[in-house]
RNA sequence: GGCCCCAUCGUCUAGUGGCUUAGGACACUAGGUUCUCAUCCUAGAAACACCGGUUCAAAUCCGGUUGGGGUCACCA
C-alpha cells in the first residue's frame, strides 16, 4: 500500500553578514557551512545584508563582501546582483527582494506595529544610563542583569504624552515571564533558556529603526529559512528570535550554531589577532581554494583521514553531524602547508599568471606575452619566467613570496654581505680558489644549459673534499642569498654573461674586504 | 557575576562500550636524498582534565569537580 509521502520542505540557508568592515575569515566560514549545507540538499543559499546599523553600513563594505564570496567561488541563489565593475550593487535577484535590510523598512514597520498593537511590544521611555546602572546593580548582586520592566506597564495615554512631550524612547518586547524557550540545535542537541534571564529586550529605536534580532527573526521568516547555520556566539539571540517568531505566528527554523573560531589564545578570533580579514590572505597570496579547504577542517570533516577538498567534493561530503562542538584555534602552519600543496599541483601556466599580480614591483606586462623588467629595461617572454618560477614552484608556500625569492633575476646588483660566500670554515683564499674554478669552468662552456653546467661543475667539485666548497659560493654570487634553487639553473637562466659577470663581482667583493 | 556552550597529542582531528599497545594531518626532532633551501622518503617524541558511578568491560554512558569559551548594546 502506498502512504502519501509528506512534502519535504525545501532546504534555504542564508548568510546574514552586516557591511561594517572588513570581511572577517569566521564570516566566510558560516557562509561556506551555509553554502554546503544548501548544495548539498539541492537547496538555496541566501546572501541577506543586514545593514540596519545606519552609523556603521557601508556600502564600500557591502561590495567587498559580495567581492570576497564571490572569490572564493561560493555564488548565492538569491541575494544582490554583483557587479565586478560598480562600485555598488544595486538590483537583485530572487523573489524576497529586496535582500538589503535597509530597504526593508516598510515591512518592518508593519510588523513592528503589530506587536505593539497587540501588546507584544511596549514602548520604554527609560534612559541608557537608568538602565545600565540598573544592570551593573543586578549584577553586583548575582541576579540576571536584565530590563526590570519599568515601562511594561504604562498606559496608552502615558506613551502618547510622553512621545508628545519628545521624550527619547526604545521600543521593547514583552517577554513572557517564567516560561523556558527550548531549541533543538542540530549541532548540540537541546537548549532550554529560562525567559527570565533575557528580559524585555529592544526591538527597534523607533518604527523606522528595528534592530538585528527583531529584522533577522523577521527575515528569516519571510525569506522562509529552513536552516539557520551561524556561530556558537549566537546561541543567546536564538530563544529571542523564537519568541518573535512565535509572537507573528511563524514556524521556527532549524538552528545549527558553529563552534568558534579562536585565536592562539583560545578566545574568539577578532580584529585584534591580526590577521582575520580576507583581504589580507588575498594579498599575502594565498588561493581561495585553500583557504576555503583549510576552513572547512576548522570544525568539521569528512569522517576519514582526508584532508584535501575542493569544494565539489565539499559539497558531497558535508553534514552537520560531523561538526565538532568544540572551538577551533586557527592554525597558519597549517594553512601555508595546504597553500603549499595546492601551489605545487598547478600547472607552470597557472602559477605564473597567479604570480605575475604579485610581481609588479620587477615586471610590467608589455604585450600578451611580453614582459619588461623594470630596473634593466630587458624584456622577456612570458615562457622566460614560467622557467624562473618552474625552479621555485616547490618552495612557494604563498604567492606573496615569490617576488622576493626571484628578484634575483630582476636586479642589477646583487646586495648581500661578503660573510655569505664563506661555506662552514672556508677562509677568504679558498673562496677566491673556488670562485675562480667556477669562473674558468663556466667561461669555457658554449652549450650553456644547466645539464653542462652541472657536468662540468661536478667535475671540479668531486676533487674537492665537500661539494658545497664550490657549489656554494658560486651560488650566493649568482642569487645573493642563503637558500636558492641549484646554482646550474639558475645560471642557465641568467646566462652565460650574466653569470660570468656576477661571478666577478663576488670576486671584487671579496678581494676589495679582504 | 547570571545564563548558555564546551573538554582526545602544541594545533586540527579519528574514535558512537570490547576491533585501541588511542589512528591520521600540521608543527617539532632525528635520519636518508642534497651545495643551501624546499620537495620527497623513513623513523621518533607527543593526548583521552580530574573524581565518582553504571557495566564482565568506558576515551566512549551518567553525575559531580575543575578548567576554558560565549553572551548579557538604543551593534550585528
Amino acid at each position: 500500500m502506498m502512504t502519501p509521502r509528506k512534502e519535504e520542505k525545501r532546504i534555504r540557508t542564508r548568510f546574514a553578514p552586516s557591511p561594517t568592515g572588513p570581511v572577517h575569515i569566521g564570516g566566510i566560514r558560516t557562509a561556506l557551512f551555509n553554502y554546503l549545507f544548501a548544495k548539498k540538499n539541492n537547496g538555496d543559499f541566501i546572501l541577506r545584508i543586514e545593514d540596519t546599523d545606519k552609523e556603521r553600513s557601508k556600502k564600500e563594505w557591502e561590495h567587498q563582501l559580495l567581492k570576497a564570496i564571490k572569490w572564493f567561488g561560493l555564488d548565492w541563489d538569491e541575494g544582490p546582483t554583483f557587479f565586478e565593475q560598480k562600485e555598488i550593487s544595486e538590483s537583485y535577484v530572487g523573489p524576497h527582494a529586496p535582500y538589503r535590510q535597509s530597504e526593508r523598512g516598510e515591512m518592518y514597520k508593519k510588523y513592528l506595529q503589530k506587536l505593539i498593537d497587540e501588546g507584544n511590544a511596549y514602548y520604554c521611555f527609560c534612559t541608557k544610563e537608568e538602565v545600565e546602572s540598573q544592570k551593573q546593580y543586578l549584577m553586583s548582586i548575582g541576579e540576571p542583569p536584565i530590563y526590570l520592566g519599568k515601562c511594561r506597564t504604562l498606559t496608552k495615554e502615558q506613551v502618547e504624552e510622553n512621545i508628545k512631550q519628545g521624550k527619547e524612547c526604545v521600543i521593547r518586547f514583552r517577554t513572557p515571564e517564567n516560561i523556558k524557550i527550548k531549541f533543538k540545535d542540530l549541532i548540540r542537541g537541546d537548549i532550554e533558556i529560562d525567559s527570565g534571564t533575557m528580559g524585555d529586550f529592544v526591538i527597534a529605536k523607533d518604527l523606522d529603526t528595528p534592530l538585528y534580532n527583531f529584522t533577522c527573526a523577521v527575515d528569516d521568516a519571510e525569506m522562509e529559512i529552513s536552516h539557520v547555520i551561524r556561530g556558537e556566539d549566537h546561541i543567546s539571540n536564538t530563544p529571542k528570535q523564537i519568541l518573535l517568531l512565535r509572537a507573528f505566528g511563524f514556524e521556527e527554523p532549524k538552528y545549527a550554531h558553529l563552534p568558534l573560531i579562536l585565536n592562539p589564545e583560545r578566545k574568539k578570533l577578532s580584529k585584534r589577532d591580526g590577521k582575520t580579514s580576507v583581504d589580507e590572505y588575498i594579498l599575502e597570496g594565498y588561493l581561495g581554494e585553500s583557504l576555503l579547504n583549510f576552513i572547512a577542517l576548522l570544525g568539521w570533516n569528512p569522517g576519514d583521514n582526508r584532508e584535501i577538498f575542493s569544494i565539489g567534493q565539499l559539497i558531497k561530503e558535508f553534514s552537520l553531524e560531523k561538526i565538532q562542538k568544540a572551538g577551533a584555534v586557527f592554525n597558519i602552519e597549517k594553512l601555508d602547508w595546504i597553500n603549499g600543496l595546492y601551489l605545487r599541483k598547478k600547472t607552470i601556466r597557472e602559477l605564473t599568471m597567479l604570480c605575475i599580480p604579485f610581481l609588479d614591483k620587477y615586471i610590467e606586462k608589455t604585450s600578451m606575452e611580453a614582459f619588461k623588467i623594470k630596473e634593466t629595461g630587458e624584456e622577456i617572454t612570458i615562457e622566460f619566467l614560467e622557467k624562473i618560477i618552474l625552479l621555485y614552484q616547490e618552495r612557494l608556500k604563498k604567492l606573496g613570496e615569490i617576488g622576493e625569492l626571484i628578484d634575483l633575476f630582476f636586479v642589477k646588483e646583487l646586495n648581500y654581505s661578503k660573510e655569505l660566500l664563506k661555506w662552514k670554515e672556508m677562509n677568504d683564499s679558498q673562496i677566491i680558489q673556488s670562485l675562480e674554478t667556477s669562473l674558468k669552468v663556466v667561461s669555457s662552456i658554449n652549450e650553456f644549459n644547466h645539464e653542462k653546467i652541472q657536468e662540468e661543475l661536478f667535475k671540479e667539485a668531486e676533487k674537492m673534499e665537500n661539494k658545497g666548497n664550490l657549489l656554494w659560493p658560486l651560488r650566493v654570487a649568482l642569487t645573493g642569498k642563503s637558500n636558492s634553487a641549484p646554482p646550474f639553473q639558475i645560471a642557465e637562466l641568467l646566462g652565460k654573461e650574466k653569470t660570468i659577470q656576477r661571478i666577478k663581482k663576488a670576486l671584487i667583493l671579496i678581494e676589495h674586504e679582504k
